[in-house]
Formats: C-alpha cells, sequence, structure tokens
RNA sequence: GGCCCGUUGGUCAAGGGGUUAAGACACCUCCCUUUCACGGAGGUAACAGGGGUUCGAAUCCCCUACGGGUCACCA
C-alpha cells in the first residue's frame, strides 16, 4: 500500500467515547507507522441526533490525548469538507449513476407502512426485513403515488443469492449471504444519504484504503461492498476492532455508570493523558515483549494490527488506576500541583486566590501524595486530615493513647514545640530526638504515638512533612487538647 | 429468532501441533520502613464442554454451550 489513507469517522453527538478515542488512536498509529494519513471527518447526517457542540468535543478529546491528525474540518485539507451534510451535492451524481443501472430504485413505502410490515413479520416470528413491495414499480405507479404526494426514498437493490465476502484485517476471511439482507434506503425522502451510502461515497472520495471500525460495523459491511461494487470502484481493505465492554462483559451504553466512559470524564478526575493512552492502546492490543508501558512515540514504533484480538476485553479500572498513578509518580511535581490546586479549591479547602504562602503550602501538601495518588482528584479525601477542626480517632490509635508512654511522650513533645519557637520545615526531625533523649522512647512507641495524638490514624504520609504542613499552632492546639 | 463475531487465571493477555502454558493488574505472604504508600522477593489462580484429525492438540476440523454484535428514513 502506497499511500495509506485511514480516517475516523464519528457522529458528533456528544462527548468522545473510551471506545471511539481507542479506533482513533490505533487510526492513528497506524497511519504514523506507515507513513500514510489520519483523516477525521464527521458524520453529521442525522439531523434529530446533532448536537452543534459534537465537533470540538470530539477534536478536544483527541487533542488532549495528543492524537494528531492530518485532515479534517479544522484544518482542512485536499479532500474537504470533513462534515457529510457541507457534502450533499458531491453524492447526488452517484445517486443517480445507481437509479441509472438500476442498482437503486425509488421506495414510496411510508414510514408507518413500512414499520407495520416490520411488526407484522415480527408476530409472525420471521427476520424483519423489506419485502421489496416497490421493487418493479411501472412509470404508471410511481405517477399514482406522487401524485398522492408520496416522497421517494431510494433503496439498494441487494442481489438475490451472492455470498459477499472479504478478508478482514483482524478477523480474517468473513462471508455473508445476500439472502439475509433486504434492499435498504441509501437516500432519505428529504435527499440526505443514509450512513451504509454516505460512509462508503466519503471513503471512496477521499481515497481512504483502510477502514479501522469498532465490531458494530462488521454487519454492515457486505452492503457497504455491495454499494463499492455497483458504483465498480475499489474497496478498500477494513478492520473491525472488539468491542470493549463493561465489567458485566457488556457493550458500554451511554447511560452506563460502572465506568467511566468519556475521555473528557477522565481529565476532569486528573488522568493523565498519557496514562490513558497507554491503557487504551493495551486494550485489544498487545505488544511484542513484556514491556507495556509506552509513550505515544513508543506506541507507533511497536503497534502493529496484526497483534490485535478479535475477542473483545474487559475495562479494568484497577490497571487503568495502577497504570495512571505509575505516570503521576513519574510526573513532574509542579505539573501534579497545578493539575491538584483545582481540586482542593473546587473543595473549598483552598481559597480561589492563593497567597505565595498558601500556594507553597499547598506544593508541598501536594508532593507529599504524589506517589499515590492513583488520579490526581483523590487529592482531597486523602488529605483530609489537614483540614479538619476536631480529629476522630480510630479504634487502635485510642488504644496506643492509653498506654502509659503515651502522656510521657506527648507532653515531652510539646514542651519541645512550645520552646522551639518558629520551626522549619526540617526543624521537626530534631525537636522528635530531643523528645527521644528526654524520654528513652524511641522507634514506633515514638513516632507512632505522636502521629496517632495528631491524625487519630495509624497510619499516614511521611511524619516530618505531615507536622510542617499542619503547622506549630494546630500541633500545639491538638496536643493540649489530649493531655 | 435469522445472520455474523468471539471464548487461555477475577481482569488485560502471550503462545498458532511437542512449553514446567509467559508477563501485567488485582489478591495473599515475606523483606524494607516509625505507619501507610513506594520498592524488592515469592505465592494462589487459566486453555468453556464434547467429539474427531494426529505418534502428539490450548493450538487444526465439527458439534454443543455461553457471551457479544447486528437485523432502522442511527451512526
Amino acid at each position: 500500500m502506497s499511500n495509506l489513507r485511514v480516517r475516523y469517522a464519528p457522529s458528533p453527538t456528544g462527548h468522545l467515547h473510551i471506545g471511539g478515542a481507542r479506533t482513533a488512536l490505533f487510526d492513528y498509529l497506524v497511519a504514523r507507522k506507515m507513513g500514510g494519513q489520519f483523516i477525521i471527518r464527521f458524520e453529521d447526517t442525522d439531523q434529530t441526533r446533532h448536537i452543534e457542540s459534537g465537533i470540538d468535543n470530539q477534536l478536544d478529546g483527541l487533542r488532549w490525548l495528543g492524537i494528531q491528525w492530518d485532515e479534517s474540518v479544522d484544518i482542512g485539507g485536499p479532500y474537504g469538507p470533513y462534515r457529510q451534510t457541507e457534502r450533499l451535492e458531491l453524492y447526488r451524481p452517484f445517486t443517480d449513476q445507481l437509479l441509472q443501472s438500476g442498482h437503486a430504485y425509488r421506495c414510496y413505502c411510508t414510514e408507518a407502512e413500512l414499520e407495520q410490515e416490520r411488526a407484522e413479520q415480527e408476530a409472525r416470528g420471521e427476520t424483519p426485513m423489506y419485502s421489496g413491495k416497490c421493487r418493479h414499480l411501472t412509470a404508471e405507479q410511481e405517477e399514482r403515488y406522487r401524485a398522492e404526494g408520496r416522497r421517494p426514498s431510494i433503496r439498494f437493490r441487494v442481489p438475490q443469492d451472492r455470498i459477499i465476502a472479504f478478508d478482514d484485517r483482524i478477523r480474517e476471511r468473513v462471508e455473508f449471504e445476500t439472502s439475509g439482507i433486504g434492499d435498504f434506503i441509501i437516500v432519505r425522502p428529504d435527499g440526505i444519504p443514509t450512513y451504509n451510502f454516505a460512509v462508503v461515497l466519503d471513503d471512496h472520495l477521499m481515497k481512504i484504503n483502510l477502514v479501522i471500525r469498532g465490531e458494530e460495523h462488521l454487519t454492515n459491511t457486505p452492503r457497504q461492498i455491495m454499494i463499492y461494487e455497483a458504483l465498480g470502484v475499489e474497496v478498500p481493505e477494513f478492520a473491525h476492532l472488539s468491542l470493549i465492554l463493561n465489567q458485566d462483559r457488556k457493550k458500554m451504553s451511554k447511560r452506563d455508570e460502572s465506568i467511566i466512559q468519556f475521555v473528557e470524564q477522565y481529565k476532569e478526575l486528573g488522568y493523565l493523558p498519557e496514562a490513558v493512552v497507554n491503557f487504551i492502546a493495551l486494550l485489544g492490543w498487545a505488544p511484542k515483549g513484556e514491556e507495556e508501558i509506552f509513550s505515544l512515540e513508543e506506541l507507533v514504533a511497536q503497534f502493529d494490527l496484526d497483534r490485535v484480538s478479535k475477542s473483545p476485553a474487559v475495562f479494568d479500572m484497577d490497571k487503568l488506576n495502577w497504570m495512571n498513578n505509575l505516570y503521576i509518580k513519574k510526573a513532574d511535581p509542579a505539573r501534579i500541583v497545578e493539575l491538584a490546586i483545582p481540586h482542593l479549591q473546587k473543595a473549598g479547602r483552598l481559597p480561589s486566590e492563593l497567597t505565595a504562602q498558601q500556594r507553597s503550602w499547598a506544593e508541598d501538601l501536594i508532593r507529599l501524595y504524589q506517589e499515590q495518588l492513583r488520579f490526581v482528584a483523590e487529592i482531597v479525601p486523602l488529605s483530609e486530615l489537614f483540614f479538619r477542626e476536631e480529629i476522630s480517632f480510630e479504634e487502635e490509635a485510642k488504644a496506643l493513647l492509653a498506654e502509659e508512654h503515651a502522656p510521657v511522650v506527648l507532653s515531652s513533645f510539646l514542651r519541645q514545640v512550645e520552646q522551639a519557637g518558629e520551626i522549619a520545615a526540617e526543624g521537626w526531625k530534631d525537636l522528635l530526638k530531643a523528645v527521644q533523649k528526654e524520654t528513652g522512647y524511641k522507634g514506633k512507641q515514638l513516632f507512632m504515638t505522636v502521629r496517632v495524638a495528631l491524625t487519630g490514624q495509624m497510619h499516614g504520609p511521611d511524619l516530618n512533612m505531615t507536622l510542617h504542613l499542619l503547622g506549630r499552632e494546630t500541633v500545639m492546639a491538638r496536643l493540649k487538647k489530649l493531655l
């Protein structure tokens, strides 16, 4: 294939879905790897479901992931326009061609009639399929229908008893019998083509030679191949990706809340784009070796359509969280700080305008938790102990404080803090050392007692930094309250 | 229901006639550590079932079961 051209063709009905993002990513990877072009085109022929912000949502999501394209609505390209509703005139000659060659015909059935027909078929236990009622209308009959005020749609005449076969890049050979396919509508009465017709025309006109898309399109493929053939143009290659399933092994539906489905939501929760890209690349694709942490550039080098799995993948949130944590740990702390501050502000933990001092405090706080954040929004629940007036004590903590060494350690510590005056970030270590010297308690009895007294919890982040962030006043107040 | 696709541990998955059937997440144990987390070392756990073909099937064929997709004037 000398010049590979692939496309992602979403319908702009909403936000970028995780499945769409994965399709786009695979498109991008293949195009980059082969030195081809990646085109994004919008299939917006369904007026009723059209959402104006849909195009921006899709593009913004892809941009955030770092996926770049070579031709689309925003940057143009030699095969535009890149949204179907702007290409309507381009389709007309092809419609005429099919009508003239007899591959298509006008159908005057109304939606209500068709629906009734379908209902009757279903009642009889048959597969619902268009009966072919208008297949052989005479000129007079057409004239009469027109006189009744009926507006025709245009149907594709599906050849009888043929087998349509193709070699899918992922599924290998797939065959369909045309007997199971009814004549389908390619142009609605209002002149707007339906999906199956428009894709074929656009892919042809845009010189797409590899169509990568989800498995839900597999059964559309024979219809499209028939159109290519009727038009006498070259059929592209197909690669049908298996679906991404939720934890219940079901196709994710838009209302499914068991899983976070939209790229924008991951962004909002503080997932890093490189983690999301890495993770979705592994949904259905397996690298050659054992390494599985890859940057986008590395994915381009590693990716191979031949290593894409046929079976569906369940979206595993645990693994995404693990992977995101990996990227957060590696990330520049300043970046995580930038992402985390808005979460703390939104939660009312920080004022919307920060003084230099507050900012520096927030930076220390966020860095304290950086290595255990699975996603940045977690900073809010994780850092709760720094924002509570009243601390509550766990059972274990109460037991520890009831031991005889506790008051000794704590009163010694309080004295040290009071005497110290201003305490530098590193100064707390020395105070604890002094307490050890004075009381003779060390290790768990010393550190754990202090931790528990001030946080109420047996577990937590680095103690010195915790003390520093709590600050001298709070430390003294909490100690006094206990003693 | 018809048609189409799929099925290796809980999850992602490698392996495509001869393997002790990889690796990762999760889980468990231990080590490190003032605790947690991190890190390190181990561990539990899988070829859907049944027939073939073959000296030999996770790998090839058939059937069954299960799961999914699709049958629109949606994409």
